[in-house]
DNA sequence: AACATTTACTAAACCGGTTTAGTTGAACAA
DNA sequence: TTGTTCAACTAAACCGGTTTAGTAAATGTT
């Protein structure tokens, strides 16, 4: 590996350490053209390349933010980030991914290894359980933007998708169609508000057409269970028309257990998800969705993220993107 | 930002800086217990955290790794990305991902930039296009492995499935189900040897069971084009009744094209895929494919580059990864 | 008692840049 | 002639650690 540093520069161009690091970084003000021109010539002949880790030592910064994730694996977070990732490189920073796999004790370790490594601020999907933690880091001057989930809208910088407008959407959708038992299928939604929110959305919806909330349509899903063991019973005691499924996981769980069950769609109940599915044109039945936009999402965040480092004093934004119906083979009229 | 440095622990320990140091670092072999104690009870009272940039400077390391890839969306890819990120983060390294959109000069400035950031190893996903500029940086010293395509055969370290099995497997599975006019639809074959051995594992096979190769039954693949426009032709001229596609993508733009056309699979034509569908358990007609093992290649390239940076004369491996074959409902017997 | 060794530490150089506080010589003013 | 100003540089401190070379005191050896 070249091991040319910047006095080899200064040298070979018969100039000062000084002079040499003040052209690299363009400050010409007071600098003879003659001694740029050898500088140059010294820069190319050596083949010279800064030292970026000596650079960001005197500067107090990494010019890298963390990102931590359930599981960069997964279809919509790997657009988040890839959106993330676009405008970092773009602004000349660089991302670095910590996988949670769903496990807050795991985020807390990656949430003190990114600070750690003094990343210049980090981008969290948080799991909801270290919200005291991140407070910290905040306090402690690390500039932190969520997305995805706000849990308890104490949440500052954080980018969200438009979820009770979408829920409202879907459910008016299905409404349209002639349902009135439409299940709501959702995780545990009283502690988080962008869950909750989508719980709204779905409520108003029914409230706008008259149709009574009814608790056995409310239906909780647990990400170790599924509904291989219960879709019989939620089909016969809450006798949907219609399932709306408020995640991917919870759609393709949910979707397992119907095919199982040979209960088919869209014959026997209709079927609207959160989240778009890939491949969703090869389908059986292709599922109609709520799509989200994950990549847009991603950048968004980064640039919040980025203005933040910037301007430490930036006043805290919460941005909301809208989110789009797509109509596909799933939802019949009854 | 807690501002906590050696020389404010040493201060408060009562101690040199090199002495701190030297427990931070675990070398307690000329210390005193009394010492060793006063130091930890001074780095806990202040919450120092040493700053690896200033110990990276002087190691002249940065236990950061990049990426090179296509695509980190992608399923496939972003499997791998995880595999080499869960055995880095093992083994005290980040892994900076570089995306370049097949795009080989936005691969020769990924390869470029990872340099400048002097990044301790690089795992790429190569084009082929660059394979001299590889080389020149392996030798500048950069411990370089590859993954996913092997193009000349040149390359020193690299991770690959066992294609040509994989290959031979596919087309035997086909034959034994009655077929004998397989169309292998693939990408420009001749230059790349990852893409001549699936050719290859396809002959091998053809010619165990006596049948003819034919050479309208080779279908070469454009991103670009996709088959909307040529299926019909393809179906007439070579009369397959088997397709091998041999990447997801070939698969998906094949898939478009039979559903646009309205030839049904497997009643009109066989098609075994490489490289697994995701959520393929929802498919009209589950495809077959040959399943590649991305997780595993991703923490063997891992592995592979963090040895080869500890130990710089590690003599050069390629390692070979089976593959096996998803039977699922899009083969039939004739 | 005189010298060698070992233990437990420290001063200072070093990593490779950036930045601050000068320095030098020429042009210009009084 | 002397002082002032300014362009064009440079010496040295600095970022926050690690490491080398060295030192003082205690212990061991003869």
């Amino acid at each position: 590996m070249a091991k040319v540093k910047l006095v080899d520069v200064a040298l070979l161009a018969g100039v000062s350490k000084s002079t040499a690091s003040q052209y690299l970084n363009g400050r010409f003000e007071f600098m003879s053209k003659d001694t740029q021109e050898r500088i140059r010539a010294a820069v190319s002949e050596l083949d010279y390349v800064p030292n970026p880790i000596a650079r960001n030592l005197k500067a107090d910064k990494t010019k890298t933010i963390g990102v931590i994730v359930r599981d960069i694996t997964g279809f919509y977070t790997s657009k988040t980030i890839r959106g993330v990732d676009d405008w970092c490189k773009q602004n000349d920073y660089n991302a670095l991914i910590y996988n949670t796999d769903f496990d807050s004790a795991i985020e807390a370790k990656s949430l003190e290894a990114l600070y750690q490594l003094r990343v210049d601020g980090i981008i969290i999907a948080s799991s909801g359980k270290n919200t005291k933690l991140i407070a910290q880091y905040v306090e402690k001057g690390m500039p932190i933007v969520q997305f995805q989930l706000e849990h308890d809208g104490s949440e500052k910088n954080i980018i969200l998708s438009d979820y009770k407008q979408a829920a409202f959407d879907a459910t008016e959708y299905l409404i349209k169609l002639g349902h009135k038992r439409i299940c709501f299928v959702t995780q545990d939604f009283k502690k988080v508000k962008s869950r909750n929110e989508r719980y709204q959305g779905y409520a108003d919806a029914l409230s706008k057409y008259d149709i009574p909330l009814e608790s056995s349509l409310i239906q909780y899903w647990l990400r170790e269970t599924g509904f291989q063991q219960s879709i019989k019973h939620i089909m016969e005691s809450a006798a949907p028309t219609a399932f709306f499924t408020q995640h991917l996981a919870i759609t393709t769980d949910l979707l397992t257990a119907l095919n199982q069950a040979k209960i088919s769609i869209p014959d026997d109940v209709s079927l609207i998800g959160f989240d778009d599915l890939p491949m969703a044109e090869f389908f059986k039945v292709p599922i109609t969705v709520i799509k989200q936009e994950p990549y847009m999402i991603g950048v968004e965040a980064a640039k919040l993220l980025l203005n933040n480092i910037s301007d430490i004093n930036k006043p805290s934004q919460k941005i909301m993107i809208s989110c789009s119906l797509m109509t596909r083979q799933s939802c019949r009229k009854i």
